[in-house]
DNA sequence: AATTCCTAGACCGACGGTCGGTCGATAAAT
DNA sequence: ATTTATCGACCGACCGTCGGTCTAGGAATT
């Protein structure tokens, strides 16, 4: 059997394509249905509106990253170790192919993206904020964080990652690696640690989002590139 | 002798009016060259694109913000006292026009001004985020503010205002106002001022960025509408 | 008189979105 | 078993609007 997708499905995962490489504003419609074989009619079928399209692309994103968060959640640790985890697993140190992290951040970060970044952080906030949360409470009832409004600090914890990703995507997408651009994305990183400590109440050091080992490789990547 | 204002000015007075109005995409270059009384020509005379013209307006409305700041900076008194000034010269709290600030708030936050809001932001951190430097590093003098990388939490800083200025306007553009929506606004506006604090390593409840009798003046307001 | 600055608006291609309609599958009626 | 009716996926010509260009002419400056 078939592995069944729905046309839907297919539109959305071409939309995505052609959004992060070449970026929202720059994707026509044109562009969606050429590459997907269809009419714009059946575009028009299936979708409100481009922007009906984004919506659910976004959704459709952050959904997907959602169960393995979920894992997380459910384990058996700290909350200081399920935030390290949570970071690590919604940030994409993971898959360190520098070259697909370049792409990536290029296209997320272009000014023709701010629409779809906007709608990535806000779907993002709405769907992992609670579990956010969750880890927050924990770690309250652990007596490693102290804070007085756990929900609006989840929120605000996520919308930070954004502003600090802002700053490394800038070093990421440098022209030349050297020194000073891997000291900046060291001490970005650092920094961001240090501060969803303090906004958590937590103790200065307990936060390590990146493990040493790969954020070593990540920097060998950059400088082999 | 009249107000010589110059025509680049006046496109720039009068696309400003418009993009606060209808939001940034829904204002066409026809709507402003129709409401300056000029040609398209005219128009791309002086601008080079309608985000250029967008750029040249962001860059005016923070400059003007900027001398008032600058003499907040120059005051003989503390890092709190200038900290709490400036927070209050920098958001609209002082102008306690309430319909006023409903549009404000609604033509800022509203979907179509992702774009306006987004450059607004940037340029307010190029522009401004040296000032608060200013203050954290007297702070950090005074011994009221422990702070590792005073550049970049600056930065963050101004950047947190925003995430909590949106949270903000949730409240400010309820179809109604009740106990609930007076409580969240302050609830946000007392949360905002803790992380700032924390943050700066500052004391807890040392900051406060609108003073009680503003805020009670606001709620008021808010009532009456 | 020449050159530069400014103004004008017809014009362009690309865009997002609409609309009347085709066509095959399935179901209901004969 | 055959016809008829209904549905909705699918089509693509078409529309108004958009940001932006171009050429021409007028005003100011030299």
């Amino acid at each position: 059997m078939e592995t069944e997708i729905s046309k839907k499905d297919e539109i959305i995962n071409i939309a995505s394509e052609l959004f992060f490489s070449k970026g929202y504003s720059n994707t026509s419609i044109q562009n969606i249905i050429d590459k997907a074989d269809i009419a714009k009619g059946t575009f028009y079928h299936y979708f409100k509106s481009k922007d009906d399209l984004l919506n659910e692309m976004t959704k459709k994103h952050v959904s997907n990253l959602y169960p393995q968060l979920h894992e997380i959640i459910k384990m058996e640790i700290s909350a200081i170790e399920k935030l390290n985890m949570l970071f690590q697993s919604t940030s994409n140190w993971k898959s360190l192919n520098i070259e697909f992290m370049k792409l990536l951040t290029k296209a997320v970060y272009s000014d023709s993206n701010i629409v779809l970044r906007n709608k990535l952080l806000e779907e993002t906030i709405k769907q992992i904020s609670p579990l956010y949360l969750k880890i927050i409470n924990q770690g309250i009832k652990e007596g490693v964080f102290e804070v007085e409004d756990p929900g609006m600090t989840a929120q605000f914890i996520l919308t930070s990652f954004t502003s600090n990703s802002e700053e490394m995507s800038k070093y990421l997408l440098a022209d030349k690696y050297n020194q000073e651009v891997i000291d900046g994305l060291k001490r970005t990183l650092s920094f961001s640690e240090r501060m969803v400590e303090r906004m958590l109440g937590a103790e200065k050091n307990s936060l390590h989002f990146v493990e040493v080992e790969v954020l070593e490789r990540l920097i060998k990547g950059l400088l082999e590139a």
